[in-house]
This record gives structure tokens, C-alpha cells and sequence, in this order.
DNA sequence: TAATTACCCATTGACAAGGTAGGAAATATA
DNA sequence: TATATTTCCTACCTTGTCAATGGGTAATTA
């Protein structure tokens, strides 16, 4: 398995603002409520929407989240880098990996290159706005 | 990340008994000593692919392993799936799954699902014999 | 008989996944 | 000002998997 709870609860909860906005704040407590997640579990995936530009957060009374961009300009890809990491498929092209001594000798790493970039193609593709109208 | 070292060992070890392959049997301490794996553990990943057609193994001296098909007739896809299951990018898309209540409002597992597909249709379009040749 | 080789099973240590618990700080409203 | 609401923050917990290792047994050849 590749994308665990965090990039995929990460995802909804994008999509389920994006579907609620009507310019203001959202709760997170409708989200978990409507997407049947914990809320205490999602308050533990939001922070690194907040800290990079995905999310606004406001606290108190009709505070609330909000989409700091339009749908359109968010793709799954930056939400997956955010929550997941880098989504490398093997270990040695994760970043900060130590270099493999094996690398001028190994018949496998262009396979596991090129699918690296064939997953972020893939993501990068798809923004936010794709999801809301199941347009994939 | 999606492959783990079963799946890895289990690649780098058919190429390498491949390359090997003079007509007769290869031991897989030739193969842990050229790679630089533990023999014990490749005995661990080993079993999955004699009792699935990869390859044949024969005890005593002179035993060893040799593969069962030619090169251009095992596939990465055959192999990742013998080694580390069906791919899934998420639990939900697993084999055996308990079917998802939210599938039918759920905004996101048609991507989850193409990208499914993807992952084996690479996999699927590489043999042994490419990761030979590096040709990929 | 001895060396070689595959085969089999149990165990281990580290780490991540998937949460839960308990509260503190900020804000709007009554 | 008091209260309800909401985000924000830290610590903890349970379960399972990864990546091996260890200790043997069975088969085969020289």
C-alpha cells in the first residue's frame, strides 16, 4: 500500500471544503461528521495543510477551515507530497537517502525511476476541482 | 513506499540468475555473495517463487535454483505480485477488502483505481530480459 | 562419509500506521 | 464578562509489518 489514512483523509477533507465553501470558515467537526472520520484524528493530519499554503485555520466561534487557493490550482500530488512524503516507490530514491554502492551496477533502478516520475505525472495531473466533478 | 526489499531481492536475484544461466543450477549463495544480500533472508523471499513457476530449485551439491521460463517471458508485474502482494495503492482497492460504504459518494477512488491500473500496466510492459539489456 | 545445497520454522528489534486523551489558546456571541 | 465553540499542541498507546537472524533438517553428489 502506498497513500495510508493521512493522504487519503487529507484528500477528502480538501474535496469536502471545496464542495462546502460558500466563503466562509468550515468546521472540521461537519467534516468528520459528513465524511464519518475522527475529529481528533484529523486535527492531527491538518497541520502541515495549514503550514504550507493549502489551508487557512481560524480558532472560536465560527472559525473554521478554508482553502487558501481555488480547487483547480491544488493538485493531489502536492496534497500527497505534504502527507505522505515523497511517495518514492523504493527506499533508495527516497529523498535523503543514503546513495546505493550498487547504482552503476543495477539493472533495476531506471525501472524504479521511471515509475517514480510516472506516479507524480500521474498526481500532478489531478487537481482538487477534477475530484469534485469525478472528471478523471 | 510501495516495494519493500522482498520484492527488490526477488528482481535483482532473477536477473542475476539469469545473466548466470549456463543450462544447469546456480546456488543462491553465488547470488547473495554477487549482490551482497544475506543468504539467509533470500531463502525467506525464495519459496513464493519455486511454488509458483518462477523457478526450479534442486538440494545437494551442485543444486541451486534456475528459472523456469525464459527471460522475455517473466514479467516485473508477475513478480511483484508474487512478492509483495497485489500493489494496491490503498487499502480499500486491496484484494479481499471489505467492500467501502462511501464508495458510491466517494470523490476519490476513481483515482485510486486508474492509478491501480497504471502501476500494473508498467510493471506488466517489463520482463526480465529488459532489466538485462537496461533496456526500459 | 563428508560436503554442499535447498528447505523449514521460530524469534527478534525497530519502526510506522492509525489512532486516542487531555488539555490550552483564541474568538464570537449572549 | 461568561460561555460555547473551535483550532492548536503534546503525549501516549496498540497493532502490525519490515528486515532480518538463528538453528536446524532433508536431499544429493563426489
Amino acid at each position: 500500500m502506498i497513500v495510508s489514512t493521512r493522504g487519503r483523509y487529507a484528500l477528502r477533507i480538501l474535496v469536502e471544503l471545496a464542495e462546502l465553501d460558500r466563503g466562509g470558515y468550515v468546521p472540521m467537526k461537519t467534516i468528520a461528521e459528513n465524511q464519518g472520520l475522527s475529529l481528533k484524528y484529523l486535527e492531527r493530519i491538518i497541520p502541515v495543510l495549514t503550514q504550507n499554503g493549502i489551508l487557512e485555520g481560524v480558532q472560536g466561534k465560527n472559525g473554521g477551515y478554508r482553502l487558501c487557493r481555488k480547487p483547480e490550482e491544488i493538485t493531489a500530488d502536492e496534497v500527497l507530497r505534504l502527507t505522505e512524503g515523497d511517495l518514492a516507490p523504493v527506499t533508495c530514491l527516497e529523498c535523503g537517502a543514503e546513495p546505493c554502492q550498487r547504482l552503476d551496477n543495477c539493472r533495476t533502478v531506471a525501472m524504479w525511476a521511471n515509475f517514480h516520475k510516472l506516479i507524480h505525472d500521474y498526481f500532478a495531473g489531478i487537481t482538487l476541482a477534477d475530484l469534485m466533478k469525478q472528471d478523471i
